[in-house]
DNA sequence: GTCTATATGTTGATAGAC
DNA sequence: GTCTATCAACATATAGAC
């Protein structure tokens, strides 16, 4: 192509992600993302008609390519440990980059429940059950052998992903409470990515 | 007192803590707050000057309420597992009975970050920090003694916060991804109170 | 103190020129 | 497709009667 940028359409969807992530839904304005954008209000809804539409379209590309990766890895017949050492590290590394991210996911979801089957539909829920019964067997057998502590699979779970998550959800009330300055809570998250991952397994000891 | 019921003011400052909280700051309105409080929205700026100041005054009364409690207590002599214990009971039977309380919390927090001190002003952040240093010799105390595995406090403690907050404010995505009904997940976050203590211990174990 | 009625300002959305 | 100008709908806030 000999057009460098991106059409006006990849940008406002771009812009309008940065502003909805950023701001939550309600705090958003159509001003600001075609501000972000480089074009006018008006286009906005050329292309998308409402600002309901165009943070649908927002959610629907971030829960699409938020989930399905890691539901086939968890999915997979990897050791556990390894599962536990590549969510961890891929999860940190995602918030990290995304830093509003978190909070907005919690927002949304909190405020419209039914947004969080767009993170599981079309295929996706056979693909999170699979991963569930799959890790199942994984520890069933590794109790069976006495390499591991009774655990529901959907404990673990839950764990994997707060272990990850809410440090960044959290992030101005955890910088606040441990006095952390924003240098320092990267180190603290440099601390958790080494440290996780031997702490759970610790804990699946038996 | 002959009147039963509680001022305007106080239905007001009720009215609106508990639709703040559940729709957010930015997805509140007077008239819904007036609505709740049965009062008309006039008063509401006639108690509390703005929406923001309202906004304010009942963000500070949950953020007072919410941490001076659990911190002179983990900053107290009990030992390392009676803390971990009230730790996660006393939380999570706190956000079981609000459901909207975690995931307001790190939605306004996030987009104000400042708001955060709130938490940990006023005396209470001597608190935290004498929290985070009785930990720490906790810690250190029982690494010598061979009993546990050297972990840094903050690292506890945002796991520990972790473990109660995360569940509740990512409730509806945990439950699309577990195919969780309304009963169901109150079992598995009884099935947490009472996992999660032991899960902790023995990561905890060096 | 509490209400009704109204003013003021903002924002999402549309009409229409180019 | 993209812009300028404008509308219509709310939402916050105030004035003033009771």
């Amino acid at each position: 192509m000999a057009k460098p940028k991106k059409d006006a359409q990849a940008r406002i969807l771009d812009a309008a992600d940065a502003v909805f992530v950023r701001r939550g839904t309600d705090g958003a304005r159509m001003q600001e993302i075609a501000d972000e954008a480089g074009v006018n209000k008006a286009l906005l809804h050329y292309y998308f008609r409402s600002k309901a539409e165009l943070a649908r379209a927002v959610w629907l590309r971030i829960a699409t390519s938020f989930v399905p990766g890691i539901l086939e890895m968890m999915a997979s017949d990897l050791p556990l440990d390894e599962k536990i050492d590549r969510f961890v590290d891929v999860y940190l590394t995602r918030f990290a980059r995304h830093p509003y991210l978190a909070a907005y996911i919690i927002a949304e979801t909190s405020r419209h429940p039914e947004l969080a089957n767009a993170f599981f539909s079309s295929g996706r829920d056979q693909a999170a059950r699979r991963m569930v019964e799959t890790l199942r067997e994984q520890i069933d057998r590794e109790v069976a052998n006495g390499r591991m502590a009774p655990l529901k699979p959907e404990q673990l779970l839950v764990t994997l992903a707060g272990s990850c998550v809410f440090p960044f959800a959290a992030r101005p009330v955890v910088s606040a409470a441990l006095g952390l300055g924003g240098k320092t809570f990267e180190t603290f998250i440099e601390q958790r990515r080494k440290e996780r991952p031997p702490f759970l397994k610790r804990a699946l000891r038996p």
